[in-house]
DNA sequence: CACTAGTGCAA
DNA sequence: TATTGCACTAGTG
């Protein structure tokens, strides 16, 4: 086990990282593309779980194969994306893989200790009002108690039958005691067996910390994943997940600090479209969903309520996402004309905006791509399919690839210098972990306020946007603290 | 044991 | 029929 991570940090090579940048969708594949191309002997592609293979595969990469790509990653206009970000940036991920995270193991127990009670609990009552026993985790036998048995209100149909997803069941959760039973049970075993029971069980021997796998070639719009565990998505919406979150903590006389940009993604849609509203709204650093609802709405930011204000959040998600009437009404469930309505006075009051979501689609139709602001590149063949649907999805990619591709972008940008100055600073602070917009940081307590700044510059500066880019930063002795 | 569908966690 | 991921359970072959 051990030695198989070792490998695998070792194994991370050039290749591989300029195949990402031809061809991010696929870049396994453009690597044997090539190697056939230039007659080389290709490896077989292993078994998905023999990661060891997999490694030697890569490694297996020639030498020769190097100048070749290179010269496709130059030709795309992405040489100065590979050799000053996606090649320092390997290093930077293999020590935040070596350095890990530690985890409050006893902090967790206690939970899935709580937890498992309670899940017993609503086994019981579940089997109880529904008059037989059924396997909850089972979509189809819920599905036949609740609507073939108890006929309560069916919602959307999938392949197989009724869906029982969280929407569905909130919309019948009057109608019968046993749907909030089952939501319940949801939520908890969710936790239990996605996070309490494994997390504590994946802490290495060695250090008695928990160490993710970074993938830096797998994304199509540049940014990173992690596996095995995948720390980029640990609870916080709930209660519960912000307990399970507080487990996550720094080493006695270390801090946790925690980094987020501030709505990158929409700062980054301003300084592309130019939108004057848009930076504006920025420059005076107003809550960036009540502007937009003022402005779609034609009300005064003060006279907002809650909802009002949600509606403008998911239309501006929508904007990222790559609009469209028919996700709106499905997300905000309000009829479609009015979702459209909705889109269209968005529009016209941020025109700008419209101009590039036009511009950035004829584009991607005529080259077949988009790139991002650091000359990241995604192919886009979606958008010249004959199918109308899928047209339109190559639509929303192109739309969204900008954008969320060079969110990705900066923070390399960032992680690397942050990673170099604390080195040449003699810090004892250390990366952890990335989660597409923030940076988690263990420090010597007292590095903290210094470190915290640093990595405030860092970030701030890493691209100069205009709107310029903003950082929210806090510290405490585990995660759930120091986003507070 | 490999695979798909459904579900749900994060940004 | 809104973007990007990963992982779990049930169910099938």
């Amino acid at each position: 086990m051990h030695d198989a991570k070792a490998l695998r940090v070792g194994a991370r090579d050039d290749t591989l990282l300029a195949a990402y940048l031809i061809d991010p969708g696929r870049a396994e594949y453009a690597l044997d593309d090539l190697a056939a191309e230039y007659g080389l002997e290709v490896v077989p592609e292993p078994a998905a779980d023999d990661e060891t293979a997999a490694l030697v595969r890569r490694a297996a990469a020639p030498a020769r194969l190097v100048a070749p790509m290179l010269d496709r990653v130059r030709e795309r206009g992405s040489e100065r994306l590979y050799r000053e970000i996606e090649l320092p940036l390997t290093g930077v991920l293999a020590a935040m893989e070596a350095a890990g995270v530690k985890i409050d193991e006893y902090r967790m127990g206690e939970i899935t200790a709580r937890l498992a009670d309670r899940i017993e609990e609503l086994e019981a009552k579940a089997y109880e009002l529904a008059g037989e026993e059924f396997v909850l985790g089972s979509t189809q036998q819920v599905a036949r108690i609740l609507f073939e048995k108890l006929a309560l209100t069916p919602g959307r149909k999938g392949k197989t039958g009724y869906s029982t997803d969280t929407r569905v069941l909130r919309t019948i959760r009057h109608e019968h005691e046993l749907v909030g039973v089952i939501e319940e049970w949801r939520e908890l075993s969710k936790l239990v067996n996605t996070y309490l029971g494994p997390l504590p069980s994946l802490i290495s021997p060695a250090d008695g910390r928990l160490h993710t796998t970074f993938n830096q070639t797998v994304a199509s719009t540049g940014r990173l994943s992690t596996t095995n565990p995948n720390l980029q998505a640990i609870p916080i919406r709930t209660e519960l997940g912000r307990e399970i979150r507080s487990a996550f903590v720094a080493e006695d006389g270390w801090r946790l600090v925690s980094a987020d940009y501030s709505q990158v993604e929409l700062r980054i849609l301003a300084h592309v479209s130019g939108e004057p509203v848009l930076k504006e709204a920025f420059a005076r650093n107003e809550d960036i969903h009540a502007r937009t609802a003022a402005e779609v709405l034609g009300k005064e930011q003060a006279t907002l309520t809650k909802d009002e204000r949600n509606v403008a959040k998911m239309v501006n998600f929508g904007i990222i996402y790559g609009i469209s009437a028919f996700g709106l009404s499905e997300n905000l469930e309000i009829p479609r004309e009015q979702a459209q309505e909705y889109i269209d006075r968005y529009l016209a009051r941020f025109p700008h905006v419209q101009d590039f979501i036009e511009r950035t689609i004829e584009q991607a139709a005529r080259d077949g791509y988009v790139t991002t602001l650091l000359g990241r590149r995604r192919p886009v063949p979606e958008i010249r399919a004959s199918n109308r649907q899928t047209r339109a999805l190559g639509e929303r990619l192109a739309v969204n690839s900008v954008m969320q591709g060079t969110a990705a972008d900066v923070i390399k940008v960032a992680m690397i210098r942050i990673h170099e100055r604390l080195r040449a600073e003699g810090r004892g602070a250390r990366l952890v972990l990335q989660v597409h917009d923030e940076l988690l940081l263990e420090v010597p307590q007292t590095e903290t306020t210094g470190v915290a700044e640093l990595v405030r510059e860092e970030m701030c500066g890493a691209y100069p946007l205009d709107p310029a880019l903003a950082v929210d930063v806090g510290y405490g002795d585990d995660w759930n603290a120091a986003k507070g």
